[in-house]
DNA sequence: CAAGTTTCGAACAGAGAGTCCATTATCGTA
DNA sequence: TACGATAATGGACTCTCTGTTCGAAACTTG
């Protein structure tokens, strides 16, 4: 008995996402309503009720699926050759990667305009990523280790934002460069005559 | 003719402001209603509608109070001596002392619970100051100079929340020595065997 | 084709926003 | 203190949005 999912039923939770993803472009989730969500998918109301209990659950179960989406994307690229980055921050160039790829997904979810459920979304997805990236080293700093990470986290949610936003030209691998490069070395590698030693 | 201000618009006045602050100690801005607030502060709806036009003219004019408060706070600090912080990021010691006398305000503000308009709010402040100490130094970077603000602005936020939600114990200038620490050194100077120059 | 799903549209109750107005309470001042 | 001005009140009303229900119509799968 495979898992036979009724065309009909595919076509109208594509519509759906589609729907909501377009209408967050241009409003935050907050201003987005049911009613303008089922207009924008040319859907019954009934019809969106009979598949999602409400405009957070569609939103959570996007994300969900965008989720799934980067698992495979990493264990992919796990299977390949993965001596390239090293350190803290690893995580960064395989995100900004599949970041570039759904642009649109990451620009709601950096830009603010996805309301509490999408910034608590990436923030626990990158959090996980950034305790582990530095679960390696070791701890001697007197600065707490959480700190590090919601401080990393932050970061990286800011150049995700201003690449799109200001940059959307430049390549996953370019942004990269930059974020490593302050979150790396910080201010003090770039404001006076200070140097830091490669 | 001096500015008289009737007593019970402004005991109307301040009571909606407390009940919409400690409303958003709890709930997030979105969750609170109109109807929550005049319960709250025991006033009569129409009474609400006659001071501002709804509940974002609300919180934005208590920022704008904040905003004010600030500003004086600063130029008194101008007034004694100020050869104390140098460089950049001098702005950070002044803002976490009036984010720990304000520290409801600054919760709501950091910790995303105040929606967009709390958020731009901070964030546009923080703006102008980091902008201000960053152009003493010379733009000898690669890195562009407005991600760098960007870059500074959330890491403050990050410390802010952190500090609140996690250590409210540490005083103004532990919690500024921390991030300046980290925003200053980067990740590199704790991690590794790596080692910047003084 | 036939049985099983899905969709549709319309209707309904409930909550909240924002407006209006007549009445009452309070204030500043002469 | 008394009076004119201003503010507060509660209730009623219109809208918009939410979430639910149901029978009929349309579609899908085998």
């Amino acid at each position: 008995m495979p898992e036979v999912i009724d065309r009909r039923a595919a076509r109208t939770r594509k519509a759906l996402h589609h729907a909501l993803l377009s209408l967050m472009l241009r409003k935050s989730y907050e201003a987005v309503s049911v009613q303008d969500i089922i207009d924008e998918a040319d859907v019954g109301r009934s019809t969106f009720y009979a598949h999602y209990t409400g405009k957070e659950d569609l939103l959570r179960n996007g994300f969900q699926m965008l989720r799934a989406e980067l698992r495979d994307a990493q264990s992919a690229a796990r299977t390949k050759d993965d001596g390239s980055k090293q350190g803290p921050l690893s995580f960064s160039s395989a995100m900004f990667e599949h970041a570039g790829r759904y642009a649109d997904h990451y620009r709601i979810m950096a830009g603010g305009r996805g309301g509490l459920v999408a910034e608590n979304e990436i923030r626990q997805v990158l959090s996980e990523m950034v305790r582990e990236d530095l679960s390696m080293a070791p701890d001697s700093s007197t600065i707490p280790r959480e700190f590090v990470v919601q401080f990393v986290v932050s970061a990286f949610i800011t150049a995700l934002n201003w690449w799109f936003e200001r940059r959307p030209k430049l390549t996953p691998a370019q942004i990269d460069g930059i974020f490593r490069d302050l979150a790396l070395g910080g201010l003090s590698s770039l404001v006076g005559g200070e140097r830091r030693i490669a």
